[in-house]
DNA sequence: TTGTGGAGCCGTTGATCAAATGTCAAGATC
DNA sequence: GATCTTGACATTTGATCAACGGCTCCACAA
């Protein structure tokens, strides 16, 4: 059986070509992105590149002012804090939905994924394997079936990738990294909703955690705690949910 | 002082004018969007008709296929449960944060919405009426300052803003409506969290009763339970989340 | 039922228009 | 005399336009 053979538009190319660009920081925080000089570069008109930048303030990974052009979101702690804020909790309740009707064929796309992304970072290529983490992560929301709820994730979840990227690249906590993805999965095969919360929180808390330190250490901002939710305190809002019956009235 | 002249380019024109068409059917669910055709209507050529098109696909309101053009997403019950499923869980937890820190200039700027809301109903004026009736929850998710939830919202709002406005056209119940606002703005300035979360519970559940019923008066699709959050359980959610001491250790 | 031809439409291009900024010199101010 | 302000001009860059090329679909014929 063949695929259907996918062509990709030239603002394809350039979304996709930009995107990996601003997470790698090839194109740094703060930079212009000149319409001209990035059509010569990928080697087509200024139109595709146009709107492969429209496409990435939609995600407001680029901030764009009429007539005068777009360029790279900074960075910051305040962001970063905020984006993980929105992460806890949309992923949670994805994660939370996900494990009601977690099917075998789930589990299966999603251990697939995760098992992409070792295969990839053995081979030392980074774009797939973040690509793969990608995939696991929303292979696991996708089991929601809460559409609108899933699309929500996706700008936070790109939005932390450029704060992720440059954290991963050094330190060496794959195997921490590894481990919580399993035992999420694991989790969810089960059914086992609360169990598949505290570990995703935990996963987020610790990536948040190290992004922050990465991006202490470049770029002298103040060191300070982040505020965030507790995992108690997350975990708790499901555990009650959960033991509400169903037959106490609506107001 | 002078606010800065706003220029609205020929795409913010098409993108507001399409959305409206969309949002009153003008253009109906499942209508192709030829590019030439809406040019010639606006008056402008190709070019911005396609990125305001572009732009509403980001929002999920069109669907684009490739090389085939757009056309208006078709609207189900399955849809509208799923966009209110999102908005349940991402507005509370806004409205949740916002009642921490709501300001008395928050309220004023929500309360001066509310007003123009009903100087606009009074007017007939349904585009201005939907503008501040926006203006007025935005207000109060902007008070939680958590900027990438706010952003997790607007395509779940938008979306069920094409079922609310058909359903409240004709349907006078206004009155209910304005006291829930009302309610929600009263408990944020008296900080009651709780209670805010109460009342924009009950305002979107009964929202979400009316759509499904014009939905179905329209289309004829069968009469079935919308399954969501009940009302107690989401405010459980949030009071016990309250109770969490913060000294409760991290996993 | 299957293959072919033509019409329609989108994606892309290169050119044109217009806004915004930078430059620089003349004049005002101290 | 040095510094700052002002205004015209040139340049850069984004926004828009009109036309081309290729893909998709439908009608029609074998």
């Amino acid at each position: 059986m063949l695929t259907k053979a996918q062509i990709e538009s030239a603002s394809d190319v350039a979304a996709r070509s930009l995107f990996d660009a601003i997470v790698d920081q090839r194109i740094p925080p703060g930079a212009p992105l000149r319409l001209k000089e990035l059509s010569e570069q990928l080697g087509m008109s200024m139109m595709p590149v146009r709107e492969a930048i429209r496409r990435l303030a939609a995600l407001d990974l680029v901030e764009i002012e009429p007539r005068r052009g777009a360029r790279v979101r900074e960075l910051s702690l305040a962001d970063l804090e905020d984006t993980y804020f929105a992460r806890l909790h949309l992923e949670n309740i994805a994660v939370w939905e996900a494990a009601q009707n977690f099917t075998a064929d789930d589990g299966a796309q999603a251990a697939a994924a995760l098992a992409d992304r070792e295969a990839a970072q053995e081979a030392g290529d980074r774009v797939a394997a973040r690509d793969a983490h990608e995939r696991f992560h929303f292979a696991i929301y996708e089991a929601s079936q809460r559409t609108w709820l899933i699309r929500s994730i996706l700008p936070a979840w790109r939005n932390s990738e450029r704060y992720r990227i440059g954290a991963m690249r050094h330190i060496e906590t794959q195997g921490t990294r590894d481990h919580e993805h399993t035992q999420i999965l694991s989790a969810l095969m089960r059914h086992d909703g609360l169990e598949a919360v505290r570990w995703m929180t935990n996963h987020l808390t610790s990536s948040v955690r190290l992004s922050a330190q990465h991006l202490i250490s470049e770029t002298g901002e103040a060191d300070r705690e982040i505020s965030l939710p507790k995992v108690a305190e997350v975990v708790a809002r499901f555990d009650i949910a959960a033991g509400i019956p169903a037959e106490i009235p609506t107001v």
